[in-house]
DNA sequence: TTAGCAAATGTTAGCGCATACATTTGCCCT
DNA sequence: AGGGCAAATGTATGCGCTAACATTTGCTAA
């Protein structure tokens, strides 16, 4: 008990026994067991994030935003990848339960309802991050995918005369993948354009993807004059795709993307995407979970981060 | 007790019994408490990582076969950045002992000694990845970096006359950056050549790092006639930089990287680079891990995952 | 019918910490 | 010198789980 007191509230020990103490620690090499302090405590000081994968910047920098923010308050981040299925994420987040984190972040907002109800019934801190749901758990830290995107491809269609196609990943479980995708048919919608369904193409998330999909869109008889990506990664494999073979970007054909990664400034052509604020919607998500943890109700506890759309070479 | 059994030994309660705790267990949505479990386990099921950063592909993707390879024994990673320095590493080493982590996975080789000797007198498993270090901590999984860039450079000093300059990153308290660097070296070396203080850059890790580097390169009297760089990031940033500066790489200059990252053969020119197996050192990394929590020392606990060079385009 | 015994179920204790309360120490003042 | 009192230190208890041991139940066989 006297050792606890040491390190808990030292002014309630004599100095001498403090020195003692403090010496004994030493030498044996005490370090005190924060599962058993989490025992009494109710509290693990360990934050639970479920992400889709850790293989993308973009969550990856999220996540890195996070870390660093927690790290101030020595709440650690527990990581869980749901490899975009929302069964696998119900599992993980029922271990993390478990595991009794003071919080979860997750990422997007496709939960399935036992996931919602689970979370519900532990009455935790909940932070949604990346896209802005419908109906919140709790809290929310992003922006909303379908606004943006729709705002880029309404810039598309004044600047290639509405004929813009779509290279998406598989928005099955992944809200962000679906909603850019809403956008850019709100967006033709609102110009009173059609969608065409051989202008949408689905890919898997990756630059090889990208680059298969730009190139089923060219060898259409009656190809689109500029294609809005689901994401950087995507574009960027199109661009290359389309340098490899000899077509000239945004000349012969115009191309978009979303996430802003370093690339898309870096790369020529440059590359016109949205630009959101992966590593702040990371702080965020943390600062709302630390002030929920703290006890006090966040103001705004759904966080619109915004984005900016960057018109760069690409289109 | 008898809910304990039913969860674990479920055979030797009576099949109605069964059912009725079961039956309650739903009703109440009892969730059995892991912390508590731990405390008298003395396992937690969590397994930490130290890594200097999220925000980098070759790193995430480590984790993420760490990850998945956890995923499989109900096992959770938990994950500290220490961005890049060994005294954030210590304290993050220090507060994962603290939490009683089953096992540490640590990036790199470059630890404090008294982060060595915390985890000396832990105990516990740990492996130190993505490079092989001369005096393991414990187990290892990685590829000499020294050997691997060694060979990268001897290579281009065949085919470029021996004038090869080279961008890294700071390689305090990073031991691939170094080693890379070490290789290089020893290349030059090798041949019988001087290496020059005036071709060898530091620059940030990044893009712009990158193109920083190669313009600085570039702008000196006697230039090289090839770059190698401490990693695809930075190489793919130095040939994007050539591009706008309507440079012809590898006719122009030549340029190399390191890690074999996805951009480095959809890219335009394509990146010469070093191919390591990131996935299979995190899956490598887990499953030491693994054998060493089920009570099997290893047969061979410094796992070489080795490397490959990919001729492209570039140089 | 009942002793005997295995299977099923229940009880105790302790993991390491921290809250609440109990005891001891040390010092001041009369 | 000794009572009084605050400060310092110590003890008891419980967090939820499970290993180890204790008791009860239910069935078999004489």
């Amino acid at each position: 008990m006297t050792v606890t007191r040491v390190l808990h509230a030292p002014e309630k020990v004599t100095p001498a026994t403090r020195e003692r103490v403090l010496r004994i620690i030493e030498a044996v090499g005490y370090v005190p067991d924060l599962v058993a302090r989490s025992l009494t405590s109710a509290r693990t000081g360990v934050v639970a994030a479920v992400v889709p994968t850790l293989s993308n910047s973009l969550i990856a920098e999220v996540t890195q935003g996070m870390s660093q923010t927690f790290a101030r308050h020595g709440r650690q981040l527990m990581i869980g990848a749901s490899n975009f299925s929302s069964q696998t994420e119900e599992e993980i987040v029922r271990s993390f339960l478990a595991r009794r984190v003071d919080a979860i972040y997750l990422t997007g907002t496709s939960q399935t309802p036992e996931t919602i109800r689970m979370l519900r019934a532990a009455g935790l801190p909940v932070v949604q991050g990346g896209n802005i749901p419908e109906t919140p758990i709790d809290m929310v830290a992003g922006t909303s995918n379908t606004i943006a995107s729709r705002a880029l491809v309404e810039g598309l269609i004044k600047r290639y005369r509405g004929e813009i196609g779509y290279i998406g990943h598989d928005p099955v479980d992944n809200d962000r993948a679906r909603d850019r995708k809403r956008g850019y048919i709100a967006a033709l919608e609102a110009a009173g354009l059609q969608p065409q369904p051989g202008w949408m193409l689905e890919r898997p998330l990756s630059m090889a993807g990208g680059a298969d999909g730009i190139m089923a869109l060219l060898a259409q008889p009656d190809r689109p004059r500029a294609v809005f990506c689901g994401t950087d990664v995507i574009a960027t494999g199109a661009i290359f795709a389309c340098l490899r073979a000899g077509l000239r970007v945004p000349d012969d054909i115009a191309i978009a993307g979303y996430d802003d990664l370093e690339i898309a400034g870096q790369m020529t052509p440059s590359l016109t995407t949205v630009r959101i604020p992966r590593f702040d919607i990371g702080v965020r998500a943390a600062e709302l979970i630390d002030m929920a943890l703290a006890g006090e109700r966040p103001v705004e506890p759904v966080a619109d981060m915004g984005f900016q759309i960057m018109w760069r070479d690409s289109a």
